[in-house]
RNA sequence: CGGGGCGUAGCGCAGCUUGGUUAGCGCGCUUGGUUCGGGACCAAGAGGUCGGAGGUUCAAAUCCUCUCGCCCCGACCA
């Protein structure tokens, strides 16, 4: 590896410093940085087109499923958030506060929203009269404040960006169904396949899961430091908004009943998910289904023949667009060699190289960023050699990821096998656990490893076993890791 | 919010212990020229409120107090 890692001048080492090399990354490849304001970051050009695919991905499932976008606003009344308790309290430490407009101080605080239930449940009770408005299926992309102590690039930031579902149903069978829909249909497709992420899909025990939720499903990720991070979640919210916000319609039956909702959301962190789970020593490695740019051109320019190359990069550019992202780098200033690190560095899937010597033989050189191969295509075969090479791409950086998760997933009955495990190993452990929250706590105490989720899949695991801390005879067999 | 570390040119750092005239180095940047298939080279230049505020002193990047920010490890979270 020594040479290999000589090319990577400006990136801490993966392997002897994964924080840093994070945030080497991020900021090198110019997907975000610092501000002025404490725990708030830029997201910059680069950063941000590779959100907007993201979004598109999203966006288009959260439709197919019959999903509206709409708008709630950014202020929630603090009356508001006070009405459903478990909720406000778990929300109360991280809320920003308005308490003055101009020179005027306001009557009522009001709350920058830190996740909007409050805010739109209180519409949902007007909009709600009859079994005939329902259901009620919105989503909203938004920004959210949250006031975190410790805060880093994607991962956590006082603000960040989103896109939260918010939905209301006759039936407590239609919301669990719903809930379960995001998260197949919707979250998971995407995850696996535009990020090219497997997950690992269950519920929140109740400790982890959502201030006012019934339950909460989740998506986690495996990043490759071992550390699991959440990806997604969608809760079942039951009828406590409902409750509290008296969202009611008159049924059928002439009954007036209370609505059941769901909520769900997925998150900027995904960005930060990306970079851990498939970059490597020299940097980003984008999935090309959401790369900003799936082609980077990079023309080989003597100075006799530059004319000649540029004309053809152009040539080739214009055909590949009509398919895919494509870019040219004809900066004079700096050598191809640096350009291939650069591009690199961002993650560009495909690398398109095109000289004099290519010219005279209508042909390309097309070198891949996940595996470094490279070959010599012909001119009549590049379009769909492009594609092609795309496709495996995007299949080999989800295989790998999958290898990956597969190879940290251990089964562990031993709570002494169990320390050494998260400590050395790291990765997911599986293991039973009695359902009680003390022992819950008293792991997450020890080992710093929390309950992750409980996988859904009782079919063939059906067995039992024995609590991983307390020794109880248990059929629940969980995921721990430590998590971001 | 607790423990630790860091903050000096765009980036990475030295200088600080033991205060002293003009604050250095590498990369990057500008100009000119030669180059270009894996981070090119030569020459000449530009660039600093030493994170901020206050204090000690004839004199502060250096000493003292406060403060802001970032990173790591904990408690909390998407």
């Amino acid at each position: 590896m020594g040479k290999e890692t000589e090319f990577v001048k400006e990136i801490a080492s993966k392997e002897k410093d994964f924080s840093q090399w994070y945030v080497d990354v991020v900021r090198k490849a110019e997907l975000a940085d610092y501000t002025p304001i404490k725990g708030c970051m830029v997201i910059k050009p680069y950063g941000y087109s590779l959100w907007e695919n993201m979004q598109a991905g999203l966006d288009k499932r959260i439709k197919e499923t019959g999903h509206q976008n709409a708008y709630f606003p950014l202020f929630i009344p603090e009356s508001l958030l006070k009405r459903e308790a478990e909720h406000v309290e778990g929300f109360a430490p991280e809320v920003a506060w308005v308490t003055q407009g101009g020179s005027q101080k306001l009557e009522e605080r009001m709350a920058v929203r830190p996740t909007s239930e409050a805010i739109i449940c209180s519409l949902y009770s007007k909009w709600v009269k009859s079994w005939r408005d329902l259901p009620i299926l919105l989503n909203q992309w938004a920004n959210i404040v949250r006031w975190e102590k410790v805060t880093r690039l994607f991962l956590r930031t006082t603000e960040f960006l989103w896109q939260e579902g918010h939905t209301v149903h006759r039936t407590a069978e239609e919301a669990e169904e719903e809930t379960l829909k995001i998260l197949f249909e919707v979250y998971q497709d995407f995850i696996e396949k535009e990020l090219a992420i497997p997950v690992i899909i269950g519920r929140k025990t109740e400790k982890e899961k959502f201030a006012g939720a019934l339950h909460t499903y989740t998506l986690e990720a495996l990043m490759t430091d071992g550390k699991v991070l959440q990806a997604g979640t969608s809760h079942n919210l039951g009828q406590n908004f409902a409750k509290a916000f008296n969202i009611k319609y008159l049924d059928e039956d002439q009954q007036e009943k209370y609505v059941w909702q769901t909520s769900w959301g997925t998150t900027t962190r995904l960005i930060g998910a990306l970079v851990m789970v498939h970059g490597d020593e020299r940097g980003l490695k984008l999935p090309p289904r959401v790369a900003p740019i799936q082609v980077i051109i990079v023309p080989i320019m003597f100075d006799k023949t530059k004319k000649e190359v540029l004309e053809k990069a152009e040539e080739i550019k214009a055909i590949l667009k009509t398919n895919f992202r494509v870019e040219i780098d004809a900066r004079d200033e700096y050598t191809p060699g640096w350009k291939f690190n650069a591009w690199e560095l961002k993650g560009v899937p495909l690398r398109l190289e095109i000289g004099p010597k290519d010219l005279s033989q209508g042909q390309v050189v097309l070198v891949r960023r996940d595996s470094g191969e490279k070959i010599t295509v012909k001119e009549e075969r590049l379009g769909e050699t492009v594609e092609e090479w795309l496709d495996k791409i995007q299949e080999n950086l989800r295989a790998k990821a999958k290898e990956f998760l597969e190879e940290n997933i251990r089964e562990v009955s031993d709570y002494n096998e169990f320390k050494v495990v998260i400590e050395e190993k790291k990765g997911l452990i599986k293991a039973y656990w009695c359902g009680k929250g003390d022992c819950e706590e008293k792991i997450k105490e020890e080992t710093k490893a929390s309950i992750r989720c409980i996988p859904f899949e009782p079919g063939e695991n059906s067995g039992t076993g024995r609590c991983i801390y307390c020794g109880k005879e248990s059929s629940t067999l969980v995921y721990f890791a430590r998590a971001y």
